[in-house]
RNA sequence: GCGCCCGUAGCUCAGCUGGAUAGAGCGAUUGGCUUCGAACCAAUAGGCCGGGGGUUCGAGUCCCUCCGGGCGCGCCA
């Protein structure tokens, strides 16, 4: 609701700016420093002093007189140096805010492609996964939240190194151990994690690697055997972690398609013939097909040092080569296709993965407008390649809609180290964290963070309510477990290096998952306990008119809590323009605290006035509904009880 | 060497296109359970926003510079 109102200002602003003073773009909106100063700030006066030498106060009390009435304000007052400060129609917009049924956003045209998680299938994921998958499946349910259509890929690299590197392992390491067996009787992906650790440091791992790799490409021999064996049965780990997390995909593309069909080929013809990029004749990159620095790179020297190969010198494509064709795919722009089958379907959505032969009835996929790739800050160097690579070809609409949506990593704080029993050198020691890393087996499994939590919600669960049936608790703690999990991967903002520190992810209090989640319930307690007292929920349109919200709104602490929890739009519209799922995290957790604080000085069900009592309970049922649709974007659940 | 990111309370972090007296959680001290169950609430203490210049009516936010930390910069992915 506030969202609307709004825009409706801001419009208001701009087109009053616009035809009054002939300046464009004006109608930018402020949440004024302190409550007592209104629902909204125009700082406009500010922006129109420079241009009309005039003083900004004079400016603000023009535009008040100017401005008139608006629907649903109830005072414009001139404050400060030249602030206008908006104070809503308190009766009115209760109205509103009651009888404005919940709705999704406005479809919005076009399809947006969002691709995250893209874990190596060669070992269990790891908890730096954990903050790509819940940022891009977060960011995922904001765009749908707001009306976006949204195709959601999760790439699969199940012929590149690290795959290989396993393969090796197996091959060079443990000849003696039948693979097929150790899948039906182990946590295959935790036994992979500790033979890639293994296999990594072995000097003779580049020779074993290269004849893999060329087993895998050439699709022939025990070797390409093994890659498709254990890249297929980590993705069904991976997907099983993920799930648990209430993480799914419409789309899992593979490179194996990628290689199979081509894409490869059909993009470097395109590269070559608008001379994106070119043949080497001297220097370091002699015999390489390459692109010039000047494409992606702000300011460059005649240093052609600088330049990205593209296509080696023994005519095989480098990584970025492949991701630029699987990014024109993307676009719709190859000019080519996957081909697709089912892979499996959960709760009635069916999760595609690409095949190199034609399937009857194949979907449609790709042929996105905007395209998001969830990817470590560290690639960011590759990614502006990619871009570069659409530019010189001159598609330029696309690199302007291709977003790298980076991330910083995931470390480990020392004193968690220690508790995992991993050893530090005493300069680590010093460190405020530790980058954790695949290639040393140094880090924390998403399996087993995900059991800690869930048996520390357990032991909560249990303290609370030992009469429940077992099986509800576990269900309970779990609901629990998953929300610590995903508002703490949420919290910090993406630019941010998050020092994981097992004691701060384990805790449910303050600023958490399960503080949300438990305020939520405590609304829903209150509604529970009225229904247990043989009493229905009143109805709330037809007892309370607008008089009658204005009066009960009259009370500032109301006031704010109804303002603060139809704030959510708001929340989620400004959290995807700037990019930052944090946004809506702050948002429940302030909610949250709003609530609490009614709670704590309100009691609901047995205030004797009538009108009143009808209004807290609006209050409950509303701020309790808002709760649980924000953490629905969050991917966090609100348990039955806690 | 070049590029990107970070530096805000003891610790971990917010701070929306520059705007009114810089916020939260944890930790510390203190107080509050009358079952709408305290995974909660209230109060107190704690800040030359890394240093220095500049732009501006106005800078935590923009520019320059220095210091400190992280990450990239491969014919690896």
């Amino acid at each position: 609701m506030f969202h609307s109102i709004e825009k409706n200002i801001s419009a208001r602003v701009a087109e009053y700016v616009r035809t009054k003073y002939g300046v464009q773009g004006a109608g930018a909106l402020e949440q004024p420093k302190q409550s007592s100063f209104g629902e909204l700030a125009i700082p406009v006066a500010f922006h129109l002093a420079r241009q009309l030498k005039q003083a900004p106060r004079a400016i603000a009390a023009e535009l008040v007189a100017g401005l008139g009435s608006i629907d649903g304000v109830a005072a414009l007052e001139v404050a400060g140096n030249g602030y206008i400060n908006v104070r809503l129609d308190r009766g009115a917009y209760g109205y509103a805010v009651l009888h404005t049924a919940d709705k999704a956003g406005e479809p919005v045209p076009g399809k947006i492609i969002v691709e995250h998680t893209n874990i190596n299938p060669n070992k269990a994921a790891h908890i730096g996964h954990l903050r790509n998958a819940v940022l891009g499946d977060t960011f995922v349910r904001m765009l749908r939240a707001s009306g976006r259509t949204v195709e959601v890929q999760n790439y699969i690299d199940n012929t590149g190194v690290q795959v290989a590197d396993v393969v090796a392992g197996f091959e060079h390491l443990r000849p003696q151990e039948d693979v097929e067996t150790l899948i039906k009787t182990t946590r295959f992906d935790y036994y992979c994690w500790n033979l890639y650790a293994e296999v990594s440091s072995h000097p003779e791992l580049k020779e074993w690697r290269r004849e893999t790799l060329h087993s895998i490409e050439h699709r022939t021999g025990q070797s390409a055997f093994l890659a498709a064996l254990i890249s297929e049965t980590i993705v069904n780990y991976h997907l099983a972690t993920m799930r648990k997390l209430d993480i799914s995909y419409d789309l899992l593309p593979r490179e194996s398609e990628i290689l199979y069909l081509k894409f490869w080929e059909t993009a470097f013809e395109q590269l070559k013939e608008r001379q994106a990029i070119y043949f080497e004749t001297e220097g370091k990159n002699k015999g390489c097909w390459v692109m010039p620095a000047s494409a992606f790179k702000e300011q460059t020297g005649e240093d052609t040092d600088d330049s990205k190969v593209i296509v080696r010198s023994n005519n095989t494509v480098t990584y970025v080569g492949k991701d630029i064709a699987y990014q024109l795919w993307k676009f719709g722009l190859l000019g080519k296709d996957f081909y697709y089958r089912p892979l499996r379907e959960v709760d009635g959505h069916i999760v595609y993965i690409t095949t190199g032969e034609p399937q009857p009835q194949a979907p449609s996929f790709g042929h996105g407008e905007w395209v998001y790739n969830v990817i470590d800050s560290r690639q960011s160097y590759l990614q502006d390649v990619v871009v570069a690579g659409l530019r010189a070809l001159g598609y330029n609409q696309q690199a302007d809609r291709s977003t790298h949506f980076s991330y910083e990593m995931v470390a480990l704080t020392p004193g968690t180290c220690v508790e995992l029993g991993i050893e530090l050198s005493e300069e680590d020691k010093k460190k405020t964290y530790v980058e954790v890393s695949g290639r040393k087996g140094l880090g924390v499994k998403a399996d087993d963070l995900i059991d800690k939590l869930i048996e520390k919600a357990l032991q909560e669960v249990d303290s609370r309510h030992s009469e429940a049936p077992a099986a509800e608790r576990l269900r309970i703690a779990t609901e629990i477990a998953i929300g610590a999990l995903r508002y703490f991967m949420l919290k910090f903002t993406r630019n941010s290096v998050i020092a994981f520190d097992l004691q701060e992810a384990l805790s449910f209090e303050g600023d958490t998952g399960p503080y949300v989640q438990y305020t939520a319930v405590r609304a829903g307690n209150i509604l529970r306990k009225l229904a247990e007292r043989g009493e229905a929920l009143p109805d709330f349109s037809a007892e309370l008119d607008q008089d009658a919200l204005a009066r009960q709104l009259a009370l500032e602490d109301y006031w704010q809590l109804l303002l603060m929890a139809s704030k959510s739009e708001s929340a989620i519209e400004r959290a995807i323009v700037s990019g930052e799922p944090a946004h809506v995290a702050k948002y429940a957790f302030q909610l949250a605290q709003a609530f609490n604080n009614f709670y704590h000085g309100t009691q609901v069900l047995s205030e004797e006035n009538r009108e009143k009592r009808v209004f807290l309970l609006w209050m409950t049922h509303y701020v309790r509904r808002q709760l649980e649709r924000t953490l629905a974007v969050l991917g966090i659940t609100v348990p039955a009880y806690m």
